[in-house]
DNA sequence: TAGGCCATCTGGTCCT
DNA sequence: AGGACCAGATGGCCTA
């Protein structure tokens, strides 16, 4: 649909055909004497042509810009997907923008949610010399999804990720998982295979810098 | 087949 | 004045 003026979705042509198609015959006819009467006195009026004409050329130039614009956004909104954490199989249908808006929202909540019980975390283990269970106190239940949110969103892949289903075995999630939850804290994400060994093996003291 | 999603056109408004 | 942004209208495509 590149063509500007061949373009098949224009709504005002559909709107005459509609209104032609449900006339009567003489008022098709007096329509018809109408457009032919305007399209002599067109011809002869050379000047009101060229402004027509260039009130078109207008047209199709603000087309022309609003549809890249829109494409810009578009390509926008692909490069959100691509650094959305779903899955990106090609049996994985593409997430709807306002599905992508409302995933991304949640999913930096979570990522500052994290962030912070990180925080917590860190200050524990250097406090206390203690790092409890991470994957189990940590799931995307406790980022609290907006009940809108949640509601909006059908795509079984954005609602595993939420935590409201179990993913589906065929869909690789890119989250760890534990207990059939996901755990999105960098930690586990990064090396959860190391996380009982540091755990157990964290220095005592701050490690020098 | 209804409903969801999308692309496009269009006119209005705001901004530079 | 021209461009960007926005929202409504319209019709096509796809899926449950």
């Amino acid at each position: 649909m590149d063509s500007d003026s061949q373009s098949s979705r224009s709504s005002s042509p559909e709107l005459e055909r509609k209104d032609i198609l449900k006339m009567k015959p003489e008022q098709m006819f007096q329509k018809l004497c109408q457009e032919q009467r305007m399209l002599s006195r067109d011809k002869r009026s050379s000047s009101r042509r060229d402004s027509q004409e260039d009130l078109h050329e207008l047209r199709l130039k603000v087309n022309s810009r609003e549809r890249q614009r829109m494409h810009d956004l578009n390509q926008a909104m692909d490069g959100l997907r691509e650094v959305m954490p779903y899955s990106h199989g090609p049996s994985v249908r593409k997430l709807s923008k306002i599905s992508t808006l409302l995933l991304a929202r949640n999913y930096i909540l979570m990522l500052s949610n994290s962030l912070e019980e990180m925080k917590k975390l860190v200050s524990e283990v250097y406090g206390a010399h203690h790092l409890s269970g991470c994957a189990s106190s940590l799931h995307p239940q406790h980022v609290t999804p907006l009940p809108h949110v949640l509601s909006s969103v059908s795509s079984p892949d954005v609602r595993s990720y939420m935590g409201l289903m179990p993913p589906d075995a065929n869909h690789n999630t890119v989250y760890h998982q534990s207990s059939g939850l996901f755990c999105p804290c960098a930690m586990c994400q990064q090396f959860p295979h190391q996380l009982s060994r540091t755990a157990s093996a964290l220095p005592a003291s701050r490690p020098g810098k």
